[in-house]
DNA sequence: CTGAAAGCGCTTACAG
DNA sequence: CTGAAAGCGCTTACAG
């Protein structure tokens, strides 16, 4: 059986006053005598008293807990912004209850459900790649439950968001690819309808533009985010008559299974076909030649994201309007796009 | 503002009957006609009624959630075994909160600080790496919060446990090295105190002795359970003047860190030196050459755990005897540890 | 400065 | 079969 902790009313009857009291003196109110303050005080901390935060939450119809939804924590990016998330909502006082999505609709309306019921007090997520419907993300608004995006983003809700660069970054990795000579660059992007696919998307077809290399549809393949998905592709795509010699993916993971089908079909990274990524820096280096990668604050996207969280929550009124950051993506060049060195011994 | 939810006196409001039976009415109480019943849980449908889970809380002292501290979400085998915790904790109705230890026994103290006043029903936990006082799992235990171990496991504490048999793990790993012709096998081992460690080097020595190899102190190094330390580890044990000609790593970090410094070094896997670790299959293999892994079954580790936790959580009383269970490692081959065969091409 | 009362949303003996 | 009352642990107008 639970042992019973110790109670405003325990500590109001062995002081033989009142509750009223008790709960004044606790939370330091002016209306009360030093005196009683001092004793209430010293007895609650010789007690080990403290307040129970579910008649708390009862009382106010709030948790000082948040919620972050992402795809899967497995996932280093994502457990770099829950890391950032964490480090915000503690800071402020706020717990935070964590919940993956697996990618599936299904799990997200669970979650949401979940944090209505809970009360929690707000919500920050990356949302899942089979949501095409958030309609559940504008019940949760109008159930006075602030809600803010990060990573994978939709013009559909209106908040705050916080992503990264992803059109940059692609441009940019797309174009480095060209200065080191390469002229059939395939990209392996992630799911469609994912915000983050389709500006990455955009930014790989611009710098194409830039130097007039044709766009070509069979070169460009959505895929999950895995690294089966990153092989099966690898394979598809080397398989064309007129294959690539340069693959940039979307991911860490599909970018694994990209260098893995590459060893596993025979190709010399780079000097059959490059390779380049949005990656985790500290996988890619591991491998064999290491990956060059576009890199994305992780940990401050989550960190941005709950501070805007937090002062909906603690702001009584709708803000004039809603804000949208875009932090910069970093290209760390390594071996695997570096056709124009001498090999490295 | 928060949007006011339905409850069980708008429902009595509305039906002009009494709370007490609205609430009989939907738990289905014998006691009530069917009559009544019909139209309490015809509206309640239609109003989209559900029961405050903290009102319910307060009232049960009791939340249907179970807590889970691991050290770290990031790493792959923990987030597997948080899966099967969701898994089993699910399908059972209870919800899952995942905490981080980062391996600090201050995050872990407040981690049950805040199980205990949230009233969350049980806890899952991997001890963390500096945890040598368990105390606040005891206390959480005498609150009757019951408490099951997995993976890091003391004889300290009173309770279910979930473990790998390392000790067999570790045995066979450098058995197999033995076998491939290895004679000089180093360990390095993770962080000293946790239970893991110590059977898995007491298995590496069990195999040594049954063929007559000296153990030796030098070739033991433990390391915090990242690539950095696998990394500057092997940097120690490849600058002895007797160099070991097999490295057996303890974690899947680091033996990351292992592979990554041989080859930086300038060896060769496997012949100049093989290499072993306690690894995450997906990841080991797409090393070059990919690694050999004593693999441990991580979900279902987080499913026993909890289908324990919750048996504790479900029955009024004590069980007459805990339970450890100790479930089997699997060792698979692959290049990095294999001497004798015909290299791949 | 202090206390009695009402209430957050629910359940459950106790009456009838 | 149904209802009034008490209570889970707390806060906060309202009196005094």
């Amino acid at each position: 059986m639970r042992k019973a902790s110790v109670t405003i009313k325990e500590i109001a009857r062995l002081l033989e006053i009142s509750k009223s009291t008790v709960s004044r003196a606790l939370r330091d109110s002016s209306e009360i005598s030093e005196d009683t303050k001092k004793k209430v005080l010293d007895l609650a901390e010789s007690l080990h008293y403290a307040p129970n935060p579910i008649a708390l939450s009862l009382l106010k119809n709030r948790t000082q807990t948040i919620g972050v939804i992402v795809p899967e924590i497995a996932n280093r990016f994502y457990s770099s912004a829950i890391g950032g998330v964490e480090d915000i909502a503690y800071s402020r006082g706020y717990h935070t209850m964590i919940y993956q999505s697996h990618e599936s609709l299904e799990r997200e309306l669970s979650a949401c459900r979940h944090i209505s019921l809970r009360r929690v007090d707000g919500l920050v997520v990356a949302i899942s790649a089979h949501s095409e419907n958030i309609d559940h993300f504008i019940e949760l608004q109008e159930q006075g439950i602030p809600v803010v995006l990060f990573d994978r983003v939709t013009d559909a809700l209106q908040t705050h968001k916080v992503r990264v660069d992803d059109y940059k970054g692609a441009f940019e990795a797309t174009e480095h690819l060209i200065l080191q000579g390469c002229e059939r660059i395939a990209h392996i992007a992630g799911p469609k309808q994912v915000s983050v696919s389709t500006n990455r998307i955009e930014g790989y077809r611009e710098a194409l533009r830039k130097y007039n290399i044709p766009f070509r549809d069979e070169w460009v393949l959505h895929s999950p985010i895995t690294q089966a998905g990153g092989t099966e592709r690898t394979y598809q795509l080397m398989a064309l008559r007129n294959r690539p010699d340069a693959i940039f993916g979307a991911s860490d993971r599909i970018t694994m299974g990209i260098h893995w089908a590459l060893r596993q079909l025979g190709y010399k990274m780079p000097e059959e076909i490059a390779v380049i990524g949005f990656c985790d820096l500290a996988m890619s280096s591991l491998l064999d030649p290491p990956i060059s990668s576009v890199t994305q604050p992780a940990f401050e996207m989550g960190q941005q994201a709950t501070s805007l969280l937090l002062d909906l929550i603690e702001s009584k009124n709708t803000p004039a309007s809603y804000e949208t950051r875009v932090l910069p993506s970093n290209l760390v060049i390594q071996k695997s796009s570096l056709k124009a060195t001498v090999p490295v011994n």
